[in-house]
DNA sequence: ATAAATAAAGACAAGTATATCCTTTTATCT
DNA sequence: AGATAAAAGGATATACTTGTCTTTATTTAT
């Protein structure tokens, strides 16, 4: 469904907005122990959740870490998809034809359509801040354990 | 959404579906040709369908090629993406989580739980056949072109 | 039986995604 | 200013996917 990169940026995201602040800014070992992931690799991804899409926010030095402003919070998931390269999802066609369209359809256009609307919705209506909400709630983000509101 | 493989396998299991039979074995090379695939990467594809899991049939040898069974049309389009190993996309959590699951959820659990239902939907209850006829409406199934039927 | 056609199988090459490490830059604190 | 902590950036390694080529096995036709 995603990929890797996409999962972490994912669980990343939430998980920033679930436990950093401002002034609690997140350090990407924490961040990569917490979301069950690979911490250099979680690192390169977060260079592309704070440079090419302004997803995320970050400051380097002492007390430095990856925090969400409250205008990243409203960004709808989409917005980490795409800072990731992965929004094909809902974009492009189920069986790769470049040429697939509502005039000129594959054979599973029909069957994928409102499928493709809703999960269009999900990643546009859903905001960072919203996940974050759920999480709260103790759902998870990461393999084994709940993530505890503090 | 779908790796290569899979696509690839679902657009030449719709063609040979529409095009091929018994007594009129398609080649790799046809195939490949009217999918707009690379031949010879298809040719693997075509070992998983016809051997792992029994979705096409092959026969080497002059006037071989590759045709459906009556029984392999019926099959869901699901039975294609297993054959490859691709069917995580209706099996697994979208934020990778091992661990998901309804009595422990992932914070995006909510609102993916109904479309993952209407995917797993749509590969169970479409079947080859029935994608094949679409494509005989004069559905996409290669780039730029329209297949045409005989 | 032999030749020819075709898929199957195996070996390899190229490309992309994933993962790790090392160096550099920047900010903070003393 | 200097030391330190943290992310940013670059270089490299590993694994997996995609793609190609060659050889082998099998079937059909002559």
């Amino acid at each position: 469904m995603l990929s890797k990169s996409a999962e972490y940026a994912l669980r990343a995201t939430i998980y920033i907005a679930l436990k950093g602040s401002v002034d609690n800014k997140l350090g990407i070992d924490e961040i990569a122990t917490a979301i069950d992931s690979p911490q250099y690799f979680t690192a390169k991804i977060m260079q592309l959740l704070t440079k090419n899409n302004r997803v995320v926010s970050s400051v380097r030095g002492p007390n430095g870490g990856f925090y969400l402003t409250d205008a990243a919070r409203k960004l709808p998931v989409r917005a980490v998809l795409e800072a990731v390269g992965e929004d094909g999802i809902i974009t492009k066609c189920v069986l790769g034809l470049k040429e697939c369209s509502e005039s000129r359809p594959c054979p599973m256009h029909e069957q994928y359509r409102s499928i493709k609307v809703q999960l269009k919705q999900m990643f546009e209506k859903t905001t960072i801040q919203s996940l974050a909400e759920e999480t709260g709630k103790g759902k998870l983000v990461i393999n084994n354990r709940l993530v505890k509101k503090k």
